[in-house]
DNA sequence: CCAACATATGAATCTTGACTCATCTATCGT
DNA sequence: ACGATAGATGAGTCAAGATTCATATGTTGG
């Protein structure tokens, strides 16, 4: 469902005047990646985006770790590790596999322990 | 509020045997980052996974822009992209400028541009 | 100063999603 | 096969947050 945008779609409250730039609006309109995309993105910050999550996804960066284990480090229940660890897999941003009564659980990408240093070297400069 | 986790916490319901690597339980928990960063980092995230907020940055990536022209651009009420803005500019990912009638935005932070563009590049990927 | 417009913001609504509880499946040891 | 344990999952609850509506603030031109 990809929308051609152009600068008089009519759908929108927009600026009477001629606005700041008519003809940046026209050139980012079209540079906009395609709506499926941008969807897919917003969805993978999302899954990082959350407390327990980004607890989880510090705790495979260091190590391979049974959802008991992770239990244990995280202090929260069971269930509720295993609903955040299936978000995850969902996302393919880790990955399980079976060792006896345990399932273990890794990173799956390089790009995802990569998003977090970044995004951790960010907050620590807001920080200093 | 840092807590020192350690596995015998007993606030949690963990494996009654030895899990799998009760060591490795111990070492994963005192290198984990503090609860405030952590918290930070996730929040960041939560910022960049929104489906508005992210075209928003996409747009502010190719060029500065008032508040209006990027309603045009998203085709939405302009409330909503203040609002959207204003979670933005507190996280310190946009910054804005005033220019008479109109407010100018940009990207704040050349992190954030990056992490976008990593961002991208995994879900290109599973995609392929 | 006044009218018009650009932007910001508070309150209300509605959706999404995190956690809990109960239960189900699978695997191991005996 | 049975009992016990690890993990997964559906339903329900509750809180966070995205969008809308109405309105406030601030700036420009007359």
């Amino acid at each position: 469902m990809l929308e051609e945008r152009t600068m008089d779609d009519g759908n929108a409250d927009k600026c009477q005047t001629a606005c700041f730039h008519p003809e940046v609006v026209g050139q980012v309109s079209s540079a906009m990646p395609v709506e499926r995309e941008l969807q897919e993105v917003a969805q993978l910050f999302k899954v990082l985006g959350d407390h327990t999550r980004i607890r989880i996804l510090h705790a495979l960066y260091r190590s391979e770790l049974c959802v008991c284990d992770l239990t244990a480090i995280l202090g929260m229940n069971q269930s509720a590790v295993s609903h955040q660890l299936r978000v995850l897999r969902d996302a393919r941003i880790v990955r399980s596999r079976k060792q006896g009564k345990n399932v273990l659980y890794s990173l799956d990408d390089t790009h995802i322990a990569e998003l977090i240093r970044l995004g951790s070297e960010h907050v620590q400069e807001g920080t200093a």
